[in-house]
DNA sequence: GGCATAGTTTGATCTCCATCGAAGCGTGAT
DNA sequence: ATCACGCTTCGATGGAGATCAAACTATGCC
């Protein structure tokens, strides 16, 4: 069947990179724009390591990522507008096409309310949380990249969280994270870590055993809301 | 594990419908805008019939054709100019990724210069022509999403075109689709397939049989400059 | 009716590849 | 040095799906 067709390049090829679910969750997180590590790229496709790393291997020999070396950090990243052009050109599809909505189901539900992404927290508290950053000013948004605001420093001192200390790593303090369940974005990077370290370790919240669910005590709740929300 | 964790529309599936190699000949076949045979695309496809009616079947499901019965045939073509858009986006960073194609060649020369992306005109000259009507006024673009500008009515009912009748259906106007031979975009929607229209209707150029290459002849093609790049 | 053509369905085969555990290899910290 | 951590490679396993032949259905023709 040599078949010398094949009109453009090789479609099927590319479209069979994005089409397996692991790979597909990746290129998604990566639509942000920002560079993640193999791990957290990882954890956002729900696979292990190993197969991440087989994965992001493919996604390289088929030119779709770039990555970019720094320490024994690996940082991944979409190789150009192109492909996230594709990207939106394929969900634009996808979304017309079906509501397809597969059941929330219970699991699903607790994990759009409060998740771990990586090291921070995802879901819909989070995205309350940024947005209320925002909106009082802790935090500057400029397109994608985000930043402290000038009472930043101040609001996280009061709530015990020393945001100079945090400037140490390597690390961005603050970047912006897409969340799948709610079309909008988070709170990442070591400010978002720390956050979350506060929450469990006032233990408002605890996190469910091998899972990424974020599980809130009533009274946790409202602790939260009433330091990060108010 | 059960991490199912869909970003909303489901991108894996769709990409997973083109990612086979069958499938993507077929669908390529499709992009001339014409509607083909079960048998035909089985041909085209280099598979026997049905493995071609597997394929067809699933494409069905998931919604990117359409087919319409006629007498013992049954029509397949593509359920619609966003499933062309999705096809040329994977072709533009297949292109541009990719391993060395063996050697441009006449056949794909021509299809740079113009050719049919479903129902409208791509290539080289849609290109140039998308941008001349930016520069004019005559449409307006912003970020991704195009309309028509303050002179576009009066500029193409100059040409022939009514561009009040081509808003009753529930397709836009204007819409802006990837080129992959460019790393440009062109001009799709409603008033991309009128263009179309008027090129074939004055015969400036005429489509070769089995291809989406249009083929202007040397009068067509400077009356073609004369009206929409001047 | 009877035959031919277009398509789909069924069932069985076989290949490919996603996945994970374990081991290997860097880099950074102590 | 030594340990810890991030990531990749190796090897083995399992499952999904692409494929075709043969049987089946439907339509058109005579």
């Amino acid at each position: 069947m040599p078949e010398g067709l094949q009109d453009g390049p090789n479609i099927a090829l590319i479209a069979s990179l994005v089409g397996d679910p692991a790979r597909a969750n990746m290129l998604t997180a990566l639509m942000t724009g920002a560079a993640l590590t193999a791990s957290e790229l990882a954890l956002e496709a729900g696979v292990t390591l190993p197969t991440a790393s087989s994965h992001l291997a493919k996604l390289m020999d088929g030119g779709l990522l770039s990555v970019a070396s720094e320490g024994r950090h690996r940082y991944y990243a979409l190789s150009g507008p192109q492909v996230a052009a594709m990207l939106e050109a394929i969900m634009g599809v996808a979304a017309s096409v079906g509501p397809k909505r597969v059941r929330p189901g219970p699991r699903e539900a607790t994990m759009r309310e409060a998740r771990v992404c990586y090291d921070h927290l995802a879901g819909e508290h989070a995205v309350k949380m940024m947005d209320g950053f925002v909106e009082r000013g802790v935090i500057v948004r400029d397109g994608r990249t985000v930043t402290l605001g000038p009472l930043g420093a101040s609001y996280f001192a009061m709530r015990g969280i020393d945001t100079a200390n945090l400037g140490t790593s390597r690390r961005p303090v603050c970047r912006d994270c897409l969340d799948w369940s709610v079309r909008r974005s988070h709170l990442a990077g070591a400010l978002g870590a720390a956050i979350l370290d506060r929450i469990l370790a006032e233990k408002w919240a605890r996190r469910e055993k091998d899972s990424r669910v974020v599980a809130f005590s009533p009274k946790g709740r409202t602790a939260f809301e009433r330091t990060f929300l108010a």
